[in-house]
DNA sequence: CAAGGGTTTCCTGTTT
DNA sequence: TAAACAGGAAACCCTT
């Protein structure tokens, strides 16, 4: 398959890069830093790896939570909201409990990925350091070396390579040491490091269409908005950030353009079938799972209501690299459903819709259609 | 490269 | 008065 010869191609050119010698492991992970060219698989979830634990923002929080969601294909349904409003310190004096208290199965993985982090090798907080000491670390700069995502790529791609010399070599790869000096210690589809309650999550996924059941995070961030966080959740728009891109969608105000400076620019390509309505349905189908988001008003007819509405649309943000969505827009999306009547019309009940014909998936003992 | 799909963003006006 | 709803318009990014 050309994909998967693709994809192996992009592995040997990593790995060749990667084992050459101990420096350069380390070169590699701090790469943009000192300027280095590293593959564009390996850079993408610079802005907080560039960064200790305990410098962090708010959003290289939520960055960090999110690859880590993502990585291993957590339910971010099932999250405790209350780490959207901390930063790496607050984050870093957490004990192990409140680990486990927040992010549930996924805190004692959070935990340990943390430390070491914040401690991973004394040599590279030296070498950090010093780069610190010649490049300013901020999310200016930072923005600079956010270009792509990385890990989720290649994991991503895992489950479709039919070839086993990929497979093994993806496996390598993310459970090289290289990663795991950077946190990244399990493979990249065993959540081993997950009890059973999220592998159990993990199956739940499973059924539904292959995109859209995995939740990023879940985010009830009312601060995390781009007003009060110019931080490194804000596009790149200018060229003394990168090559001018406009965002998507319709241009923003200019009121924003500060903000939109600073902010990192991602791609917001939401992958084949990850569709707004499959990603509401995927919430509402496992209620125990979805933390209070979205409840069935009446299940059997596909009638549904928002509980908060701002976090789901956090969370459909997040899933789409987009930290500036909110309600507003995301309820926009929905309305353009009820032409293609993938919704109904629910007059007169606030944050309330229903599943049209055109939908599927969500209804009781159907077996979803995959797209 | 063009067209179309699926949003995203902004906006004005209306309803609850 | 705020929040939500409605829907037009324009723009974006991706796939085909």
């Amino acid at each position: 398959m050309a994909a998967t010869c693709e994809l192996s191609n992009i592995l040997t050119n990593v790995m060749s890069t990667m084992y050459q010698t101990e420096e350069s492991q380390h070169i590699l992970c701090h790469g943009p830093l000192l300027g280095v060219q590293l593959p564009s698989e390996v850079l993408a979830h610079s802005s907080w790896y560039t960064v200790l634990p305990q410098l962090w923002t708010k959003n290289h929080v939520l960055e960090w939570i999110s690859y880590h969601v993502e990585k291993t294909n957590y339910d971010a349904s099932t999250l405790n909201m209350s780490f959207c409003s901390m930063d790496g310190s607050e984050l870093s004096r957490l004990s192990r409990e409140s680990f486990l208290s927040i992010f549930g199965p996924l805190g004692d993985h959070l935990y340990r990925s943390l430390r070491e982090l914040s401690g991973f090798d004394d040599e590279l907080n030296s070498l950090f350091n010093d780069i610190s000491d010649i490049l300013p670390i901020d999310d200016g700069s930072q923005s600079l070396l956010e270009t792509v995502r990385f890990g989720t790529t290649l994991e991503s791609n895992l489950s479709h390579l039919e070839d086993k010399e990929s497979y093994d070599a993806l496996n390598l790869l993310v459970n090289s040491s290289s990663w795991s000096d950077l946190g990244y210690e399990s493979g990249p589809t065993s959540p081993d490091s997950l009890d059973s309650s999220s592998a159990a999550s993990l199956r739940f996924q499973i059924p539904r269409s292959p995109d859209s059941g995995g939740s990023d995070s879940d985010i009830d961030c009312t601060d995390v908005k781009p007003t009060i966080m110019p931080e490194s959740f804000v596009k790149t728009e200018r060229s003394d950030c990168k090559p001018y891109k406009r965002g998507r969608g319709r241009p923003r105000k200019m009121s924003r353009g500060a903000v939109d400076c600073l902010e990192v620019k991602k791609s917001k390509h939401s992958p084949r079938g990850t569709h707004l309505w499959e990603f509401i349905r995927d919430i509402l189908i496992y209620p125990e799972l979805n933390n209070g988001l979205m409840k069935w008003e009446d299940r059997t007819e596909g009638v549904f209501k928002f509980l908060k509405s701002e976090a789901v649309a956090q969370l459909w943000g997040q899933k789409k690299k987009n930290s500036s969505m909110t309600y507003e827009k995301l309820s926009r999306a929905m309305r353009y459903y009820y032409k293609r009547e993938i919704l109904e019309r629910v007059d007169g009940r606030r944050l309330v819709y229903k599943f049209g014909k055109n939908s599927s998936g969500w209804k009781l003992g159907e077996v979803a259609v995959h797209s």
